[in-house]
RNA sequence: CGGGAAAUGGCUUAGCUUGGUAAAGCGCUACGUUCGGGACGUAGAGAUCGCAGGUUCGAAUCCUGUUUUCCCGACCA
């Protein structure tokens, strides 16, 4: 690409309402646009990257044995009824009419459309195991598009499918699959972590994410600093603080104005955080329960509905409250209320510690856990930083992280609901074991982005790079400095080496900062030597900076690049 | 969906408190001087100030509504 008089362009300023790296420089270097929130452009530069990205996770399925298909974005909406999941994805889906008034959508997702694809092929046990996969555009209208590609609502996603006999064949399918991932984003360069993950709106048996690790990730990643324990803080499980068995001490009730919080309490009676216990008010499946955990510690609402069970789990509103207890928010306690308690593992631990009292204004000290009933306990927490490994007694630690892939075992859920049958040796009918994995291109590239990024601007690694190299000519209108640019673009392009010449009329500074803005890995300039066959030769990462003959480059870049 | 902020030439912003129909830098056009890390001078083009109402002799500015965008949170494969 020679970029006089091509659509080439590059923006100076700061994007205003682009304010994650990633986004901001991508929209500055010309390489994408807003359209409008979560919507996108790819302009030339920008849809490159995009395809090389695609053509590496491609070439890892083909190698894995998975076959491209691709399905429509338009999709009747009948099938996600019949799978339920009309209801569960709601506003999240775009729902339209076609002219008969019968009800499409914008493809959110491919589960369904797969399973009756699958169905055309898969009669007998002799069918599977097979994986197929597509590169298709999926709309999910969010609540909160941000972080530039990170979420939007239109966006490119690798989704693949694998259809097998039984849970150990789907076991085998899964660990392909992971493998395929696993190489796709070494290739890419990026670093990442595979934690496990909730298996939330696909379902399944198992879901594992792969988290690129960024300053400003939607995920927090919970790591720790001995062994290889990785989760998502979603599902990562909590190993309950024991705490020092106390003789238990009768309860006193104590008066303590305008508590309201945690810190209020502890400040007040001058007490360890760990010596209180949090009563929070939760509706689940519409009946009010109270909810007990350490003072230190944060409610993990998923964990919560899954000891229970439950469809809902919502914080309860003041009216709720009302109908349990006189008291407000803030004087909340487990003793003397008629209402179900549910206690996080580490309450139980505990003994004279320190809740509200139910009456506005006071709370109890030294209550144990003899002084009121427990209907449920479990772990209903979020691990935080310094907890102990669940694993290995290791120290946990947390990172950001962005969520470029996924992978679920999906079990039978599927297959049972759209009727996805074969019939085995014994000529019994059985459901098919689905896996379903995704990965989400566009956030590759902005996780690329964010990891690779300096103050100049982007910085590609290679092999997702728009060019490999690009060729400065400092001054135009020196024709023995035009000549050896064009020659070298030329040889470059005769050995499929993708260069792209800037041979535009402006002054090398400018060119210079734009190279450097839109990350080509290595870069030529051709100057005041050109005469003796001279050019420079720089890497964008700084690593290589020289003078270097003309008869030398191409084998050097070779070298380089492979 | 809760909370916060913002919307003014292509881009980034000033002006708004205290109403008098728009300003700067960058970018763009022309000419000249420059020319190895986002040059400088001169002269230009380019904005019904998000939209709709209202108040007023007069609204970018005040009031009401509305739309859009970003940030924090909730939500989210």
């Amino acid at each position: 690409m020679k970029l006089k008089n091509s659509f080439f362009y590059t923006i100076r300023d700061d994007i205003k309402d682009e304010d994650s790296k990633s986004g901001n420089l991508l929209v500055r270097s010309g390489f994408i646009k807003k359209e409008a929130s979560g919507v996108y452009m790819f302009m030339p530069l920008g849809l490159k990257v995009k395809k090389k990205i695609e053509n590496i996770i491609r070439d890892e399925m083909d190698k894995s044995g998975a076959l491209e298909v691709l399905m429509p974005a338009l999709i009747p909406d009948d099938i996600f009824k019949k799978s339920g999941r009309y209801d569960s994805f709601g506003k999240d889906m775009f729902k339209l009419k076609d002219r008969n008034d019968r009800g499409f959508c914008l493809g959110p997702t491919h589960e369904e459309l797969f399973v009756i694809a699958a169905k055309e092929k898969i009669k007998s046990y002799r069918d599977m195991p097979f994986n197929i996969y597509q590169f298709q555009d999926k709309f999910r209208d969010e609540a909160r598009p941000r972080y530039g590609l990170i979420r939007t609502r239109e966006f490119t996603m690798k989704d693949a499918y694998s259809f097998d006999l039984d849970s150990d064949f789907a076991n085998g399918s899964y660990n392909k699959m992971v493998t395929a991932y696993k190489n796709s984003f070494d290739r890419m360069g990026i670093n990442y972590r595979i934690v496990r993950a909730d298996t939330g709106l696909m379902g399944g048996d198992l879901s594992e994410e792969f988290q690129a690790i960024t300053e400003i990730g939607e995920d927090t990643v919970v790591l720790c600093d001995k062994c290889d324990f990785s989760s998502n803080i979603e599902v990562a499980p909590v190993k309950a603080n024991v705490y020092k068995k106390e003789d238990e001490k009768e309860k006193e009730l104590v008066e303590t104005p305008n508590v309201k919080t945690i810190e209020d309490i502890v400040k007040f009676l001058n007490i360890d955080i760990f010596k209180t216990v949090k009563t929070l008010v939760y509706k689940i499946d519409g009946e009010i329960y109270f909810i007990l955990v350490n003072g230190s510690r944060e409610l993990n609402e998923a964990k919560l509905g899954k000891l229970l069970k439950a469809n809902t789990v919502e914080l309860a509103t003041d009216d709720d409250l009302k109908k349990v207890t006189s008291a407000t928010f803030g004087s909340l306690g487990p003793v003397g209320v008629d209402v179900k308690i549910i206690a996080d593992n580490e309450v139980l631990n505990m003994s004279n510690f320190v809740c509200g009292a139910n009456k506005t204004g006071y709370h109890y000290i030294n209550v144990n856990l003899s002084d009121f009933d427990i209907y449920l306990s479990g772990d209903i927490v979020n691990i935080k930083e310094g907890d102990i490994c669940p694993k290995c007694g290791g120290k946990i630690y947390f990172e950001k992280g962005i969520e470029i892939g996924n992978t679920f075992k999906l079990g039978t859920k599927y297959a049972e609901a759209l009727d996805l049958n074969y019939l085995d040796e014994s000529n019994n009918l059985k459901p098919v074991y689905m896996g379903s994995y995704g990965i989400g291109v566009a956030r590759c590239m902005a996780a690329i982005a964010e990891q690779y990024a300096d103050e100049n601007g982007l910085v590609w690694p290679l092999a997702v790079a728009p060019f490999a190299i690009s060729i400065v000519i400092i001054n135009t209108k020196d024709e023995v400095q035009t000549a050896l640019a064009n020659s070298l673009y030329d040889k470059f392009s005769e050995n499929n080496i993708e260069v792209l010449l800037d041979d535009r009329d402006e002054r090398a500074g400018v060119k210079f900062k734009d190279m450097d803005l839109i990350g080509i890995p290595y870069r030529i300039t051709v100057g005041k030597k050109a005469s003796d066959n001279i050019v420079e030769f720089k890497s964008r990462d700084g690593k290589i900076n020289e003078e270097i003959s003309v008869n030398d480059i191409l084998s050097k870049i070779k070298n380089l690049i492979q």
